[in-house]
DNA sequence: GGTATCTTGGATAACGTTTTCCATCCCACC
DNA sequence: GGTGGGATGGAAAACGTTATCCAAGATACC
């Protein structure tokens, strides 16, 4: 069986030898081209492959066609559960699409973003979609100019979040979301607040800041910016930040607002440790319902983002021609849970 | 600035030509070749690749070389923290090498699975590894003919978990972890165990199942075959294993011992949604530690796999030529935490 | 029955690289 | 100062596809 080279798989030139057909031939009757072939000839190239085991050489393919199957999907980091709950859907989106997702994290770090988006570049994808979230102050040329380049040469490029970049979005209601929910929980008796923030400068986490603020002064409340505490945009960050506003004293504070649910979860866990009943002593809400949060002690109080539709809807936007403006942001939905109960006498 | 043709990004022909030198010098000069060429030369290519802001061309390099740098991952579930944390450990290990990762989703499906399977051979990927838990009955001829055909031309597979199949395999200690486990468990004074596992046949619920068994039989203790309910690996499956022993009645058991930590999180929130306060009225045991579980309350107790480090080694095992016995198994670690208090007056 | 018109298979030229080979050039050595 | 040999640049042949032509056979039309 192995007469010659068993080495480095067939080739199309050895299922056409095989069929006894042209390399034309073989190459019309594997992938449904346009040219109509003889149903005899077609039978014996698909045998032949069938036979020899055959599988077309994709970066083949990409070279002759000027165009590969592939996505690239960068984000911050692949275990937190939002990235991978977006990631999930670019890839569900992509294979619907017949389309292959290749993935890179970028650790959070611009410099390794960049040279990320160069590498990827190189591979010729269709789209490539970068789901970190983003400095605004950043006035990252580099970036915007290598994003340029790949656009200019026929790619697509979608961004998740907001950010200040000439590039299509997909747009979460990260501020409308915040002030919804900030006037919900205001609505249900809370008064005195507390956020446990990322940087300055991160667009996600100062949006939802802002629209907090906003629905909080709409009903004639407001967040003190002292009570605003920095901190890293992971669980940690979050443990890090309850346990900075524990040290300040929680005494007149109702609820603590943590700009993510993984900062959140780890607010919660702080708290108990700290010999707080969250929820009772003081109540939490987090932002983006990650599955987690429904089972956690008390559940969760935060703002749902469908990331599995986020992820879809990022693939979808590039891929989609130029849709002006493409069904605008992604609506997202306050989710009262028992973190954050009515208070009492209200 | 756009004379002729702004389409379809610089080539290395345009590069070449542009700083006046061959192809092949330009080659030579963007990537270390063995062969020396000229600083002046170098320079002149190097400046001209800047100038036309040239990304070369990965797919015509991957047919030029006969190999490519990519990476091939199939998960069940991308969204599953078990898997985005060994995903996670694989782009990590794999940008340390300079590979790309692509990554593809099965769903727990074999059909699609193995679908995925021939379309990323098709890739050309130097490395393809396969983390969905499998089905020991499956008998898949199919999915063994495709590895096998991938490793006959040079690809190399790894599989993170037990199979039956002939592949490299990067095991995790799932029957002794689970054995240790029971065996601790019964030292802190548990005598009555039930069980939520996967569909029999699936290796990791199997082996974690036979280890506990193994491990109360060390003790002197049984599993009742009858307090075993099956149901999916999911967050859902838990909570509704969990359903399933409530009503069947949770008088004489203790400790209830899920076959992975996302169940276990599920069977949680059962129990507490019932009424139940997890930890003191009954017992709840996982396997994997998740990041999730250490927010939960009460902590939950879980058998440590270092998912990361599995994800890593699962690459690394593929790309280190035969190591024979590669290091054995991932070991696993029991943590103790809340969810199993040590029982009073044992 | 002769000429347009469709079909459809086969050569062959791309596609953007890398990698043989050659061809020079330069240096040294005796 | 001629010859051997080590560098190093260039032409051209791969790599595995697809797509553009051509040619030849079949069909149809008057």
């Amino acid at each position: 069986m192995d007469r010659e080279t068993p080495r480095s798989g067939a080739t199309l030139h050895d299922v056409a030898r095989e069929a006894g057909v042209s390399l034309a031939t073989a190459s019309r009757a594997i992938n449904g081209s346009t040219r109509k072939v003889n149903d005899e000839y077609r039978r014996r190239v698909l045998d032949a492959a069938a036979r020899l085991d055959y599988s077309p050489n994709l970066s083949a393919q990409a070279v002759a066609r000027g165009a590969t199957m592939t996505v690239a999907l960068l984000v911050a980091d692949i275990a937190d559960p939002y990235f991978s709950g977006i990631a999930a859907g670019v890839v569900r989106e992509a294979d619907h699409e017949g389309l292959i997702v290749t993935m890179a994290a970028t650790g959070r770090d611009a410099a390794r973003e960049l040279e990320l988006v160069r590498t990827l570049r190189g591979q010729r994808p269709r789209v490539m979609i970068l789901a970190g979230s983003r400095h605004t102050a950043d006035r990252e040329p580099a970036l915007a100019d290598e994003l340029a380049a790949f656009e200019a040469n026929g790619g697509r490029v979608a961004f998740v979040g907001g950010h200040d970049l000439p590039f299509r979005t997909v747009l979460v209601e990260n501020a409308d979301g915040a002030d919804a929910l900030a006037r919900t929980l205001a609505g249900i008796g809370y008064r005195r607040f507390a956020a446990i923030a990322g940087d300055t400068g991160l667009t996600t986490s100062d949006d939802r800041l802002a629209g907090f603020g906003a629905g909080l002064a709409a009903s004639g409340l407001a967040l003190d910016p002292g009570r605003i505490v920095r901190s890293d945009f992971t669980r940690d960050g979050g443990y890090d930040g309850m346990r900075q506003l524990i040290s300040a004293g929680l005494d007149d504070i109702d609820l603590v607002f943590a700009v993510n649910d993984v900062m959140a979860v780890g607010a919660l866990s702080a708290l108990r440790e700290a010999g707080f009943e969250p929820g009772r002593d003081v109540a939490v809400a987090g932002f983006d319902d990650i599955p987690t949060v429904r089972d956690v002690t008390p559940t969760l109080t935060t703002v749902r983002i469908p990331l599995d539709e986020v992820g879809r809807r990022a693939l979808r936007r590039a891929l989609d021609g130029d849709a002006p403006d493409a069904a605008g942001a992604v609506p997202t939905e306050v989710v009262l849970r028992a973190s954050t109960p009515p208070i009492i006498g209200h």
